[in-house]
DNA sequence: CATATTTTTGAATATTATTCAACTATTTAT
DNA sequence: ATAAATAGTTGAATAATATTCAAAAATATG
């Protein structure tokens, strides 16, 4: 066929969605008019970043995942907002935290497997700058993004 | 005035917001109808849970954020499941994961300030079954919900 | 290979977002 | 305190978009 599927799920993942007003208008009990300004002033002023989708993560093949923690080596190639960002282009990585105490980064990554993820450690993780790594896997997402599973 | 914004807030936060199919066929140069078919497919495979908007959380009152790292007790009040689940009610938190090793659960919280979150604190993880906190604060945070800041 | 099922698609329709202009409330300046 | 300016609310009209439908194409099934 055409897998139109594995072509919606990144632009999805990050934007191409938007607000129901109607729904809101109902459910606020006030004009769509009313909820419409209210939103297009959010979205100015930048409080709304984007609207996108939340995945069943199993369901699309990303069912691994885990939290990093990172320490940084101390020289030039362990500034953690560098490394951090670098590490946030990866389609792989959920989030990224810059943190203070006995790690510098934290980030939660997402996988198909452990396969994949080792995979992606050796690829991304393996890198100047990060001296040491602790991995915590999730056996079980309770709620992702705000929404309970 | 009416404060609608505080009435949108946690709507948008969990929902109500929806694909834009017609920017998502013009992006895939593939008909709206066929785009629209397969994303319904994707709702009723549950691959897609929810269309939900991200905030910039500082914007918004939220700017403190904090990675937990709980210990649970090993009797019946110490359930991870249980008491994940409990937390996860809570509209502070912003994720729950259970975990192995050093620590049974993960969670991310989002608060006003330092200040609130210590009323989180006292409030939420003081409780039977958790024996064991460790706080990361987040200083920065580079990417949240897969997007970058 | 015939038949059933799933996927793709254009045209028609239904729904929803957006614009606009008027009005109301709030803030600011004098 | 009051006028003027600004910000927020709203209904009616319009523009844009999603959805339905029926037909065709592709794929899977027996």
């Amino acid at each position: 066929m055409k897998d139109i599927k594995s072509k919606l799920l990144p632009l999805l993942h990050i934007g191409y969605c938007t607000p129901q007003i109607a729904r809101l208008a109902q459910k606020i009990k006030e004009p769509a008019t009313t909820i419409h300004y209210n939103i297009k002033r959010m979205e100015e002023e930048q409080e709304i970043i984007t609207y996108k989708a939340v995945f069943d993560y199993k369901k699309i093949g990303e069912g691994f995942c885990a939290v990093l923690l990172l320490n940084l080596s101390a020289d030039e190639y362990g500034d953690p907002e560098t490394v951090g960002k670098d590490l946030a282009k990866h389609s792989e990585i959920e989030s990224v935290d810059i943190c203070t105490g006995d790690w510098e980064l934290i980030i939660k990554v997402r996988t198909k497997d452990q396969d994949a993820f080792y995979t992606f450690l050796r690829r991304v993780i393996t890198r100047r700058g990060i001296v040491r790594t602790k991995t915590l896997t999730s056996l079980k997402q309770l709620k992702t993004e705000w929404v309970e599973n």
